[in-house]
DNA sequence: TGACATTTGTTGCATTTGCAACGATACCAG
DNA sequence: CTGGTATCGTTGCAAATGCAACAAATGTCA
């Protein structure tokens, strides 16, 4: 009884749901106004502009979408005309994946105010906070790494080396 | 051109949300396995061990839910007998919402392994860094109320003072 | 009092989501 | 080869979501 006082608003979880929510509300509407671009259609446009040719599988491997929401996500970036589908030369099964010149060029656009936003995010911490927050988010998904019952971190997920 | 060498996985906002899907996900586990307990319903639940009777506005302003999905949520708890809905005397608008004794016996269930998780989370940060988190976090708060653009942030995720 | 604006909770509706099942292609063992 | 298995991308479908519209109740001000 005397442990009642569960307060939702200290529940680690519940707190970084919250703020994660409040970021991607707002970021959303950098890439949502200029096009009516989703979350996940962002997250394929960025894989792309990476990894020039990729199939579905690896995009749903990379940025944390399953695959059906990746499968819909490259229809709708298809009809718009920002990306491009080919089947696969080698392997009938694969599609290869990749932005036209105009999903470039939208993407051209979006990206500085995203990465400005980034910034103002990242300007109102210290050098050393910002250092400590890559610390503390790794240590947390290392705990889920442990854990089978969590769902696996995707390989691009995993800290960077220096050597990369 | 130079410019594209974009990380997504280093973007902050993608990072948090990778990070929170996770967590939440796995939590998800915990109250989703007990009883088919939603997110939605899980704040509502929580929420209302603290507040005794509230009103569906009041839950909305304080656990980060529309109003509509409050509402669904509530009627599920209500069909479920875990939450008792009373129109108020005073104010015939407003709903008095609380815990059945079913209720308070599946969150009696559901909170310690929900705060043991919590737990192990924290386990792998040291104490410096676990205040270090909050003021972090607290930070990119700041940065989105000054942010006209950004959604408000709930009252009672503001920081506690000590005075509480 | 009575017209008008506000607040509260609910509902409609289009869209998104998550999971499982599915056809199609590629691989592999005998 | 050939039958079985694994992989790839898509689709079906039930549920959840987000936003706006809505009816009912209250408040406000002439």
């Amino acid at each position: 009884m005397a442990s009642s006082a569960f307060e939702l608003a200290e529940f680690l979880p519940y707190r970084i749901a919250v703020l994660s929510e409040r970021i991607s509300r707002r970021l959303s509407l950098i890439y949502g106004a200029e096009a009516g671009i989703t979350v996940a259609e962002w997250r394929v446009m960025v894989h792309l502009a990476r990894c020039r040719e990729v199939s579905v599988r690896e995009i749903h491997n990379c940025v944390n979408l399953d695959k059906p929401r990746v499968s819909r996500a490259v229809s709708r970036l298809t009809e718009a005309g920002l990306v491009a589908k080919t089947g696969s030369a080698t392997d009938q099964r694969l599609l290869s994946i990749s932005l036209t010149e105009e999903g470039q060029g939208l993407l051209a656009r979006i990206l500085p105010p995203a990465r400005a936003y980034e910034r103002r995010l990242l300007q109102a911490l210290s050098p050393e906070e910002q250092a400590t927050l890559s610390t503390i988010m790794e240590k947390l998904h290392q705990v889920m790494d442990t854990d089978p019952d969590a769902r696996p971190r995707s390989r691009l997920d995993l800290p960077r080396d220096a050597a990369e």
